[in-house]
DNA sequence: TATTGTTATACTCTATAACTATA
DNA sequence: TATAGTTATAGAGTATAACAATA
């Protein structure tokens, strides 16, 4: 598929990342959700309401990306913003009823389509997949974190 | 990290497609490559010499986008365009000596962090770990096919 | 002085649609 | 008529920098 040169394992799982990523912008394509709007909704679903740096720090992005961000989804009906109770600079973003629904679905489908990715893995490999799976994740976090010290300090 | 609200498989290997894409974009910053510009270095590697066509075929975008894209890397110094020889509509994109060095040092980066995230595998699960992504990474394949026929035919 | 969010600006990636030159 | 590449246009994501209000 991409970046794929070889079938090395790296490979394979750069495969992963691209798949996932396609199939996300084709699932949300015309619904006003995008790959980083559902990322800030994961992001509130995971941490309840939360300020606009929070987010920021949490997705990844700029606050000034956070701003739009928000911007987008509160024009969907997705979030509302709301005074912070203790602090006038900031605001709380908070999911809508609806989109909670629309968390709580989009967390069903990734239930089931786990269950369907591992139900290709022979069952006397599982329990060496996940044990590999959360190695190689937690491998891949640290020599990025390191990576990221040293270039931007 | 992001999208992630558990810890099961799923949310590991978004989190290590999420971990490769941000390191990507770090590791090029200030290059004048991109993802998506390495991308197409990628596929002129793995195909060589090339046309628009199949390159947009091969890196899943519109043939528009490519013209960009080998625009900014012929600027830069890393493709050439030549005439096609056979149908003088087409052009053949191909690496400059530059740039087929760069990929043999991007090849030896990807072996080496292939080695680096398996080496965080325990011995006795790395065989069953091969055989597990390979086989996630096919089903998953097959599974955005099916979306993406159903989706748009 | 530091932090929160915003406006201003710019670059990249992406897509659709219409056009030119060739097959 | 169909294909290869381009121009035109638009929307989304990202970043830096400067600014206002508040802490």
């Amino acid at each position: 598929m991409s970046y794929i040169h070889d079938m090395t394992t790296l490979d394979r799982l750069l495969q992963i990342g691209d798949l996932f990523a396609r199939d996300m912008s084709r699932a949300f394509a015309g619904t006003g959700l995008t790959p980083a709007r559902v990322h800030v909704l994961w992001a509130l679903a995971h941490r309840g309401p939360s300020t606009q740096q929070a987010l920021a720090r949490e997705c990844g992005v700029t606050p000034r990306n956070i701003t739009a961000l928000v911007d987008a989804l509160e024009a969907s009906g997705h979030v509302r913003r709301a005074p912070h109770p203790d602090d006038r600079r900031a605001v709380l973003v908070t999911l809508t009823p609806t989109a909670e629904e629309t968390m709580a679905q989009m967390r069903r489908d990734h239930e089931d389509l786990d269950a369907r990715l591992l139900a290709a893995v022979d069952p006397d490999d599982h329990a060496a997949v996940e044990r590999g799976i959360a190695a190689i994740a937690d491998r891949l976090a640290a020599l990025v974190a390191e990576a990221e010290g040293r270039g931007a300090p």
